[in-house]
DNA sequence: ATAATCTGTCTACAGATGTAAACAAGATAG
DNA sequence: CTATCTTGTTTACATCTGTAGACAGATTAT
């Protein structure tokens, strides 16, 4: 059984992401989400929804009347996938290339360093017991 | 003078690869590298350079009689401004959560941690002298 | 000079994406 | 019951992307 590749693009993304906040969710709870912070219309948020629906990004069941939205992929899964996708075309796959091309160029503060090593000190700790 | 925006598609990147690995290159050269690599025909990779060419991420100039292509941004810039957009999509701009987020998922190999570990270390004492 | 070849430009076309109006059937308010 | 609102479904449409054929002028080989 293959894994589709589920591609989020931009727009899609925002869509997840609200369903990621808290789902299910009805169309009308959606639709309301994203007119206020994306300004888009019902029918903008309702024709990505079914688009989304029909290539496995989420699923819906009516209950009571009403469809109810939920994502089909956590989003730590679609993260994942977009990060190595994106890795691999920018960075031949290196995440060492791209932290230091990426820090060379952004002068990262103190606190924003500190904040990196405690993450890969952890990395080394769970690695080594 | 505004930045121009300049995205660069999937396609496209293949296209500036082959221009950052060394230019001019005519586009005889351009088409021969892709032919290869990726199994263009002559008629896409020259309509790839025309549109890059319209949105300005490549140029050209006809040296005798031959059209020489250039690009117009550094590797290192493009991938920045790629890095910047895709952190800012899936992770909220925050490069630690993209670390701790990833690295939760992929399980490096000591070596790749020790790879990291290298490059904030520099980039430490760097800001400390 | 003619045919074959290069080089550059134009045109094409399907599928993806962003954005949305139009319409139909049920629910409801007056 | 009729006018209105809600919810879901269809259709639309401009752009962008990936991919490429067609054609015209210049160059070269026969």
């Amino acid at each position: 059984m293959k894994e589709k590749n589920i591609n989020l693009t931009e727009a899609e993304w925002n869509v997840m992401e609200c369903l990621w906040e808290k789902s299910p969710r009805t169309g009308r709870e959606t639709v309301e989400y994203l007119k206020e912070r994306m300004g888009w219309t019902r029918s903008t948020t309702l024709t990505l929804l079914r688009r989304m629906e029909e290539k496995g990004a989420v699923r819906s069941e009516t209950t009571e009347e009403v469809k109810m939205f939920s994502p089909c992929v956590t989003r730590e899964n679609a993260a994942l996938k977009e990060t190595e996708h994106f890795l691999e075309r920018v960075y031949k796959g290196s995440l060492g290339m791209m932290l230091s091309s990426f820090t060379k160029q952004q002068d990262l503060s103190k606190g924003e360093i500190e904040e990196l090593y405690g993450i890969l000190k952890k990395l080394e700790e769970k690695k080594n017991d």
